[in-house]
DNA sequence: CGGTATCTTGTAAACGTTTTCAAAACAAGA
DNA sequence: TCTTGTTTTGAAAACGTTTACAAGATACCG
């Protein structure tokens, strides 16, 4: 392999010349680093970079460590953040931790022993055993930014929808379209409404709407359920709408629910849109492909894969040392599956 | 940070040592191993990747080169990849192309300077720049499978399944049901029949079951297009639909490419199934999805994902150093989208 | 031409590991 | 106790860069 020293000994300068010209550093006299560009294209060489990330401590590196990478929405924001972070000339180490502890702390100690300059995280929960090794990587000097979540450690950077207004929007529109028995599909965490996690912010801005927009809206929640998957929508709906028959809406905290709960309802025979609307929540790909097509609260993904990036961007970069919390807005997509009552 | 040297003073012994057991290697007294060990946890060292991987010239890395990114088909590939690739001790830099050429020459560079030890690509096409991007790869001793497109360079691994025979069977499906006008929605590339990438081989595949299987089979074309999408599915359909009133059946080479036409068939007011059969290829989540559920030729994507990684680490590791060619066999999904002709 | 300021270049140290080589320590057999 | 052989350890070199520092070259001024 062709090192520095081959092209400094051809061009008959120093390594240290050679190196500036590399780096295209200032101080080099045109016919020298004439010489060495030629000198370099003659023999090929290319820098080593294992040797250059050494020496600086540098590795030009991010860590995305995110919970699930089959999901469109993971995916969407890896592809998001990978995209910015490209163009800044860092590269993405790719972590998906299949929700699996053991894997995520596994993943972190790898980021920690390549000196990753930064991390961008979609946790699985705030769990302290999480919250633990985030303080391990800020206390090496690693820049740390949370996407999807904001975690309750104060001093460090997050980008995150606004679920709770994103709850109240899909309320309203369906209590605007004259619906009154609302079914609500959310998770086991969310009706709890304990944690600001995604899940119960959106159930809480779902129960503040029904409150502050009329009196007779009756919530029927879904059996609780841990995974917003198509299957469990299908299963949800089933339960849901054999129990309610005058329920006329339904409202999916995620469009995967959304879908699996279209499938239930055309297994009962129910017409779609026209016995029951239907509206989901993601805004991701599967959305506009539905039969009908199907109204959802979509959250701009790429523009928070985008933002945490260039919020890491500015930490790792020391352009920004103060946190930046970053809140975004849903918008309601109205789509073919939300109608009006009659 | 705390270095080797920090270890070794307090353990009272040399850095060799301490690095014996932090490898650990044989040759090492119990007494001292835990002496070191003690030391190591109390002063909370963690080895430097940057410095190891410098010294070793063993980046642990991969590079996952793929065209797209935001496609199920291609994450579901990057997640099988990456588990594989993380069980066996090597992390996956995440390199989407999009396919823009200089990106992927970009991204090939970054991957020669920091020295991955493999590359597995999903190519845009094999264009020329392409072929000499990884025989550059392969100069410098790094490892290089291909997936989904087997390349035209003789002495390189790939795994792709065999579209000719999916194609065949999509077909055989459709002719067995019955159906004899049958639509073929397929690129512009694979109408030509030239290459032998993977859309000419499914289209390959469909004409020779047209010729094998029945006398009075008539395939009817779409117009050619380049981005098999939802979107263009819905073209597609809808100007098929339109043009051929008699037309049964139509076999898109893509699930999205089928959902649009499905899309389209609604929109003409055709009843699926009744009116038309729809088949479409490659097994994605968004199949089981739709109304009505989709028939689909399935590719084993996770197979594909899990036998390139591999793969390659058997050449990384130097256990098989002459090129594999895989080809695995695609299976038809029957869902309710095709029934037989009345 | 001497002096000063600026630009250009080379020398050599440093980064934190791994690994070779040889020395030291120990064990066992005589 | 002295060999001989084996196991354990440390000293030091090496990996390919970057960079601080100093020295050499050049330009400009009076």
């Amino acid at each position: 392999m062709v090192t520095i020293k081959d092209v400094a000994r051809l061009a008959n300068v120093s390594i240290a010349t050679v190196s500036r010209v590399v780096n295209n550093y200032t101080h080099v006299r045109p016919a020298v680093r004439e010489a060495v560009t030629k000198a370099i294209a003659e023999l090929g060489y290319r820098p080593n970079g294992l040797a250059s990330s050494f020496r600086t401590q540098q590795s030009n590196i991010v860590g995305v460590l995110l919970r699930q990478q089959r999901t469109p929405f993971s995916s969407a924001l890896a592809y998001a953040i990978e995209n910015t972070m490209f163009d800044q000339g860092y590269r993405v180490l790719l972590c998906s931790t299949n929700g699996d502890a053991d894997r995520e702390e596994a993943y972190l100690n790898t980021m920690l022993e390549m000196r990753v300059q930064g991390v961008i995280i979609r946790p699985s929960a705030a769990t302290p055993r999480t919250i633990k090794q985030v303080n391990l990587l800020r206390e090496q000097g690693i820049a740390v930014s949370f996407v999807d979540m904001k975690p309750k450690i104060a001093a460090v950077s997050s980008v995150v929808c606004d679920n709770f207004s994103g709850g109240y929007q899909g309320m309203r529109h369906l209590i605007e379209l004259g619906h009154r028995r609302i079914g609500v599909a959310a998770g086991s965490v969310a009706q709890k409404g304990g944690a600001a996690d995604v899940g119960s912010e959106r159930a809480r801005g779902i129960r503040q709407a029904a409150a502050d927009l009329a009196t007779d809206v009756e919530i029927i929640w879904s059996p609780p359920f841990d995974i917003a998957s198509f299957e469990i929508g299908r299963e949800i709906g089933d339960v849901m709408i054999r129990a309610n028959p005058d329920m006329t809406a339904i409202f999916a905290t995620t469009d995967m629910l959304a879908i699996g709960v279209m499938h239930s309802a055309h297994a009962l025979g129910l017409d779609l849109p026209g016995d029951l609307s239907i509206l989901g929540y993601d805004g991701v790909l599967e959305s506009s492909v539905t039969f009908p097509t199907l109204s959802t609260i979509a959250q701009p993904i790429h523009e928070m894969g985008q933002l945490a990036a260039t919020t890491l961007i500015d930490h790792m970069r020391g352009v920004s040392k103060s946190p930046r919390q970053v809140v975004l807005e849903n918008t309601l997509i109205q789509r073919a599956s939300t109608i009006p009552l009659p």
